[in-house]
DNA sequence: AACTCGGGCAACCGCACCGTA
DNA sequence: TTACGGTGCGGTTGCCCGAGT
């Protein structure tokens, strides 16, 4: 049994917003606050709108300070690093640039800097997708859409990250082309960027022998991800008889399998592991609970703040000049 | 000038979560 | 404990507009 509409769709206006309508919603917003009820919101202004609709036309177009278009390269640093680190968690992303939205986010994720930044990785993604006719046969082989999605998710941001490793370091960095890594980047992902070179090199390594090889990374150190990435890249990047989403959904598998490892580490090292590429769960509950999408407050914000698991997250999270 | 096509963006949809009775 | 309503969120859709032909 599904749940009751939370208005009668027939009776309420569907599209875009009229002049008159943001005026009358704003006005009564602005006079009387929300009143915590978004649902009784439109009948008490005498909206004929969805309490949902009010609600997101408030939060992404009339409520103050709303910033549109015209990101800036820092802020396009921001989302990237944290597309990386978090993916397409849009509303924790929103949380940390003042004045956007989610929404707004999201179509600019979507329509430009995706494009700008994964454009020139076009012949690799082909790789993956081009296995697009095995795509129905992984899906008979047991692999849910699910996981393909989540694989492509994943893949797409681990292209994105090794893409932005290799990408040169901007024009007016004259200390050479790392000069600002050792401050910004974790160790780990130093070491995998020397891996990740290394292993393209090998191009004719037959696919049972990454397999193995990435068996005896997760094995091997307190660096698993590091390793499960350089494994991920060997798989993606080589000819091989397995489809591209096969060997993605080998890697999510070697991810899932080993959380335990990670999980079961000293804070110390799992703090590592965190801070280096996956979003830590410490942080994670902080951040979430103190922001909202619906709340501009900055003083959390990875551009403004300074100290504690946001720095940490800074240091090694937002290495990036775009 | 007319048409097509693609990009950008606002808005909608449906699901998940959370608080409350 | 459970059912229900409100809210938040991510994915998707569809419209508008400008560029290209």
């Amino acid at each position: 049994m599904g749940r009751a509409p939370c208005c009668d769709k027939t009776l309420v206006k569907k599209g875009p917003w009229a002049p008159e309508e943001d005026a009358m919603l704003k006005a009564y917003i602005d006079a009387h606050g929300t009143g915590g009820n978004w649902i009784a919101l439109p009948q008490k202004i005498g909206l004929r709108r969805c309490g949902k609709s009010c609600r997101l036309r408030w939060l992404n177009y009339l409520r103050p300070n709303i910033k549109h278009g015209g990101f800036s390269d820092e802020e396009d640093n921001v989302i990237c690093s944290l597309y990386i680190s978090i993916g397409s968690r849009w509303s924790v992303i929103a949380a940390q640039l003042p004045g956007r939205t989610d929404n707004d986010i999201k179509n600019y994720w979507n329509t430009k800097l995706k494009k700008k930044l994964l454009g020139r990785r076009k012949q690799c993604n082909n790789i993956v997708s081009s296995s697009s006719s095995s795509t129905m046969e992984d899906t008979k082989d047991g692999m849910s859409d699910e996981t393909q999605r989540l694989s492509n998710s994943a893949l797409e941001r681990l292209q994105l990250h090794i893409q932005l490793q290799n990408r040169p370091r901007t024009l007016n960095s004259v200390n050479g082309p790392t000069a600002h890594w050792p401050k910004l980047l974790h160790p780990a992902q130093e070491r995998m960027i020397r891996s990740l070179t290394e292993s393209q090199n090998d191009i004719n390594t037959p696919h049972q022998h990454k397999l193995d090889k990435l068996d005896e990374c997760i094995g091997s150190s307190g660096s698993q991800i590091e390793s499960m990435r350089q494994g991920l890249e060997q798989l993606t990047s080589t000819p091989s008889s397995l489809s591209g989403l096969q060997l993605q959904a080998e890697f999510e598998n070697y991810m899932k399998s080993n959380s335990e490892i990670i999980a079961g580490k000293g804070d110390e090292e799992r703090k590592e592991l965190d801070g280096s590429f996956w979003w830590s769960g410490e942080m994670e509950n902080k951040s979430s609970a103190s922001i909202s999408s619906n709340s501009w407050d900055d003083s959390y914000s990875v551009i403004n703040s300074a100290g504690g698991n946001l720095m940490m997250f800074h240091d090694y999270g937002l290495g990036y000049n775009m």
